[in-house]
DNA sequence: TTTTGTTATTTAATCGATTAAACATACCTT
DNA sequence: AAGGTATGTTTAATCGATTAAATAACAAAA
């Protein structure tokens, strides 16, 4: 790659100092630079097609204007939504983003907070990954600004922008219930993730208003790992019961995609035979025969909420804000099935 | 944030240079250092938790390690899942992905290449923007490492890892004609970028082999902002010809998710009424109601293949390599009914 | 004893920009 | 004429690491 323009070059071919130089593209001292000086440099600057070298700049300044991005993992529409608003967020306050997948594991994640932080990024903005609460506080204890968003740990006091998991479960389920629907399933990650916590305990908080007891009856799990056959044994469990459940209520779009291509597969008609929520939007959504009711979160105020409170501890230091926001319920045709009188 | 350790605080502590510090945690110079002092060096940088600064061994070394991505939109899955297989082909080369997303535009494409080249990244992955030819030019000719991926410019003479785009589109259509459809549709972005002519001809080259003329008779094309509105028209008109298209080929994932929902909307049974097939591969695909064929294409190896050019291209130069690479076209039953014999 | 070699470490320049402080010149004032 | 002020520009240190070249101390060889 050919050497780049500098402000040396430009200082030496017209005889004058890289200070003056800086002063001039910088738009400082204004008032005391020689007005025809001062265009010169603009000009030749121009010229030579300048580009200021940003490293150096950050060397000098100890600030990048870099975010660090971690998401669980870029190839997922909800990460990649939310990288790209953040993206555009990040762009207006002139700063860039730097992203790593992290797959879910703690090593990972810390490996990318290494190689992020030796890159003199100015911030984080993370999705945690299940069990990085310590690495979260060392984080914490040295001073870097981050921002939580999605997942998070109760007990630790940082900067978050959250959903509120319990009630926009609890909505979901309660939509449903409120439409006849009776014998409510879920599925959700079998996992230690905080906010997946939160959704069970809505739907439980839910059917606990007609149901005394046995909330776990038609509640299932799933490994991370093992998704694709998983969800289908969970629903062929729960539909083969002697009383099979008669809605379904999915924790995560992953969930949902999967097990809206089993209940396809089985020809299983929506709403008629089983009522669906999901929980996330997305684009798949469309093509499945009934259109699909589902819990939307606000990823735009996420994005923006997370990149806002990110520049302000940066500039500020944390406030160790908590911005808890509301889903929004989405009702469609795949939950208001007229229940059958019988 | 606090101040990071620095070599100079490693070694300021134990009386020694910086320069020492730097030999002997790059082990440089091995044989002539003492053991001890190396020891004593490595153990107080290991207790200090020191993280090299990059920036500043970036602005020494004039390399920073850090791979420029233009997509057109980080959030469309095809651009998150190559992202996410670049970023996992560039750490193992110890390198970091710094995205952007251009929306098709190519001043904003030009933006990005600035704000990325004034961050002195080795070097660019580009899914380019259409009239971007000249962009690429100009960053040919400074000298600028980078690999085209996806879309490309065939009198551009750089490096490049695209699709067989006529060949698929070939096959993909021969393959419809061969299960005995006759009026095969195709839907298309009303756009320049070479790659998506190239699957037009591929359409046509396919038709002209059992029709002699009128090869735009049933295709149609959408433009990129208002593809939502122009499906639903450009299908409804396919569908209430005199004699409506019996096959349906779709130019991207974008336009088969919007077109399909659309047909899902009408009810349209695939394949008995209307045959399908879908350009790249989504899983929104597995919730249609039948199994969609689609054309595959080989994002690993594009992925793996674009960073390993541009490492090569950092290193040694452009050889200005062109790696065209095969599509595969998965067979479902979208593409399969038995033809009605009338 | 002088030279040569070996081992261990430091000095100092460099990358490209920033910026406080110094310097230089011209012009006013009293 | 001495001092003050405004204008215009340069000097030099700095950010944190790298690295060629220099240095120092000592041992071995001539």
């Amino acid at each position: 790659m050919k050497r780049k323009v500098s402000m040396k070059d430009i200082a030496q071919k017209l005889g004058v100092s890289t200070a003056l130089v800086s002063y001039v593209l910088n738009n400082q001292l204004e008032d005391r630079i020689n007005k025809e000086t001062a265009e010169k440099i603009r000009q030749l600057a121009e010229a030579l097609n300048y580009q200021p070298n940003h490293i150096a700049k950050s060397l000098k300044n100890n600030k990048t204007n870099t975010i660090g991005l971690i998401v669980a993992d870029i190839s997922n529409p909800f990460s990649a939504n939310i990288a790209r608003i953040i993206e555009d967020e990040a762009k207006k306050s002139k700063y860039t983003v730097i992203f790593g997948s992290a797959d879910e594991s703690y090593k990972k994640s810390q490996d990318l907070i290494n190689v992020l932080l030796s890159r003199q990024v100015d911030g984080f903005i993370i999705a945690p990954a299940e069990n990085s609460e310590k690495q979260l506080l060392l984080l914490k204890k040295q001073g870097v600004p981050f921002v939580l968003i999605d997942r998070y740990f109760p007990e630790l006091d940082v900067d978050r922008v959250i959903l509120n998991n319990y009630k926009a479960a609890y909505d979901a389920v309660t939509h449903l219930i409120s439409n006849g629907y009776r014998r409510i399933g879920m599925i959700n990650f079998n996992t230690g993730l905080f906010h997946l916590q939160e959704r069970v305990r809505g739907y439980k908080e839910a059917l606990a208003q007609f149901k005394a007891e046995d909330l776990d009856e038609n509640f299932r799990t799933v490994d991370e790992k093992a998704i694709k056959t998983e969800v289908k044994l969970r629903i062929d469990e729960l539909l083969n019961k002697s009383e099979a459940i008669d809605a379904l209520f999915f924790g995560s779009n992953n969930l949902a995609i999967e097990g809206l291509a089993y209940l396809q597969s089985l020809k299983i008609k929506v709403p008629d035979e089983l009522a669906i929520v999901c929980f996330d939007e997305d684009n798949a959504y469309n093509l499945f025969h009934c259109p699909l009711s589902y819990v939307k979160q606000p990823l735009y105020e996420i994005g923006r909420t997370s990149v806002e409170m990110l520049l302000k501890a940066i500039a500020e230091g944390s406030k160790n804000t908590n911005v808890v926001l509301d889903a929004a319920l989405m009702i469609h045709e795949s939950s208001m099935a007229v229940p059958e009188i019988s």
